[in-house]
RNA sequence: GCGCUCGUAGCUCAGUUGGAUAGAGCGUUGGCCUCCGGAGCCAAAGGUCGCGCGUUCGAAUCGCGCCGAGCGCACCA
């Protein structure tokens, strides 16, 4: 139990004490050091039960405080009747040794949930490459799967491929045109089909391969060998794109199976025994707006096909059948319109709860002060594969992980084409790498530390208890980033650190000061310091990480002119 | 017209779920430094939190109404 768990516990029990049985207490760290170690607002938020001014029911819970016992040095009234409490020396340091001992699990739940939790995202037509708004769900979906995972759920990562409908049939027919263009033929693209650059490469691609089936096929059955074959290389494409971009999904789940399987049908069938399906003007409705929706949406429409919603509705069943317990999906804003009524159909089905949607804003990527558009120009970005390929993949995924994924966003290229610490994500991975370079230096392996062998109570200076503290905040931001689907806090939280480390330890430049260098002379003291170093490289190797990012020993050097 | 998201420093954005004097990075200005690893460090200036009313001990945060931006409002996918 921590520092913190045993003083909230304490202000419960006494809470309950004064009369107010079953309250939360709530502890922060203040952001003004002024207000000590710890705050908490408990005073005032009794104040309306205990019927008594917020100041003299926390001069009452003082008074019942055991702070020895919680660790606590000095506690006082202040404001408005927030109580600020002030560790004793020694709780600090030994919250260090903690982290590091605890390594890799540090910022980890202590315990499984048992949940298991599916998160479906990027979710693509295989019509295309991937182009930038992709790779911002990209990033993001997986940095939520793994702040579920550090929560102690399982996670499965999923990506919905609709390889059937209209859409697949368009590829088809433009991939047939561009192939015919290739032959001599005059042909154009259909309407609503396909007319990137990347068509007509994989024609020429196919053509290369299958010049002679191609030419001995009847026109329908060209077209339909020429769809299966596009959709497999784009497939393919994409794949390999999330690969390189550090994305790794655990299942890939087509459409054509919610077909092949008859879901649609058993859904519909499930819908109609609830009584929740009507016939009107031809067609199949569904009453979502018994369910929150505008209105009604149809299911089958009156031509007897099937609308977009039906195959959703019934590949959202499956997921609930094949035992997720809660479902996140990531769309792009696009379909934010759409959400009330999958969820309307969700709940139809007897699961309100179920389903998550978290939405994508636009990403606008601008250098030198103008927007790159994304069409086809020379040195425009038009796919995720060319924006990575220019900035790194750890760049480009933290530029989408770095603000709230439900705001519109500016992906500023020269910033992320700086290799200084003005970059954000160089900043954190020079303050990992830095930490490496003093292991080396003193000819020590980091992992290898004996940290119950030093005496953290040499780490006397400020810098370095404000170090420890900003530390040992790291499981709290995981838990508060996984509740709130909220990367971007992690980026945060790992900026602020890498600013404080790198404060620290410019401020120990041998030059200058020696004796606050890690390295310094007193063999105790620079023991006590390098399990500092070894705490920071243990909380910012978890963030990077647990964002999808690498956490370097050493930075590539540039050859710069 | 209706719905969703958003509006915070010159720019890009946070804001611990309603808490104390609203923060960070970039940019600007001033001063150091050339290193246990860089274009680095320290400091300063910069705000009517879009506007108004309300809710309460307390509002950037919650409610209502305006103003403005983006997206969405199909028997398309």
């Amino acid at each position: 139990m921590n520092p913190i768990e045993r003083l909230r516990a304490q202000l419960e029990r006494v809470a309950a004490e004064l009369g107010a049985e079953g309250t939360a207490a709530q502890l922060e760290r203040p952001r003004n050091p002024e207000h000590g170690d710890l705050a908490t607002n408990l005073a005032m938020t009794l104040a309306g039960r205990l019927r008594r001014p917020p100041r003299l029911i926390a001069d009452q819970i003082l008074e019942r405080l055991s702070l020895a016992e919680a660790g606590v040095a000095a506690a006082e009234v202040a404001g408005a009747g927030f109580i600020n409490f002030r560790l004793a020396g020694g709780v600090v340091q030994g919250q260090l040794l903690h982290i590091v001992k605890a390594d890799r699990d540090f910022g980890r739940a202590a315990a499984p949930t048992g949940q298991r939790w599916q998160v479906e995202f990027v979710s693509a037509n295989p019509t295309g490459p991937l182009h930038v708004a992709h790779g911002r769900g990209a990033a993001l979906g997986d940095a939520i799967a793994s702040l579920l995972q550090w929560s102690g759920h399982e996670v499965e990562r999923e990506f919905y491929v609709n390889d059937a409908g209209v859409q697949i049939g368009k590829l088809g027919e433009s991939l047939d045109a561009r192939w015919r263009e290739l032959q001599g033929q005059s042909a154009s693209i259909p309407d609503g089909g396909y007319h990137g650059s990347y068509v007509t490469e994989l024609a020429r691609q196919v053509d290369a391969e299958q010049h002679e089936r191609l030419a001995s096929l009847d026109a329908d059955a060209r077209v339909a060998f020429l769809k299966d074959w596009g959709v497999a290389a784009l497939e393919r494409e994409q794949d390999e794109t999330l690969r390189a971009f550090g994305v790794r999904m655990d299942s890939y789940y087509p459409e054509s199976r919610v077909y092949q399987e008859k879901l649609v049908e058993t859904t519909l069938q499930e819908l109609a025994a609830r009584g929740l399906t009507y016939e009107g003007e031809g067609a199949l409705w569904l009453r979502t707006t018994d369910f929150g929706d505008d209105k009604d949406r149809v299911l089958v429409k009156s031509d007897g096909t099937y609308t977009y919603f039906a195959p959703d509705i019934a590949y959202h069943r499956d997921k609930i059948g094949r035992g997720f317990d809660h479902g996140i999906d990531i769309w792009g804003a696009d379909h934010h319109g759409y959400v009330p009524r999958m969820k309307a159909a969700l709940a139809a089905l007897g699961h309100p709860e179920f389903l998550t949607v978290e939405i994508v804003q636009m990403v606008r990527i601008v250098r030198g002060g103008e927007e790159v558009k994304m069409s086809k120009r020379a040195g425009d970005f038009v796919t995720l594969r060319e924006l990575f390929e220019e900035t790194g993949a750890d760049v480009a995924r933290y530029f989408f992980l770095m603000r709230r994924g439900d705001a519109q966003m500016l992906f500023d290229l020269d910033l992320a084409l700086d290799h200084s610490e003005k970059n954000p994500v160089y900043k954190v991975q020079y303050a990992h790498a830095r930490l490496a370079s003093i292991f080396r230096k003193a000819g020590l392996d980091p992992a290898a530390l004996e940290a119950q062998n030093a005496d953290l109570t040499r780490l006397t200076l400020r810098v370095e208890q404000d170090l420890i503290k900003q530390l040992d905040r790291f499981p709290d931001v995981v838990t508060r980033a996984a509740e709130g689907r909220s990367p971007h806090l992690v980026c945060e939280y790992l900026e602020e650190t890498s600013g404080m480390v790198n404060s620290w330890y410019h401020g120990g430049n041998p030059s200058r000061n020696p004796e606050l260098a890690v390295l310094v002379g007193d063999p105790a003291l620079r023991a006590a310091r390098l399990v500092l170093a070894r705490g920071i490289q243990v909380v910012l190797r978890n963030g990077l990480e647990l964002l999808g990012l690498t956490a370097p020993d050493r930075m590539e050097r540039e050859e710069t002119a």
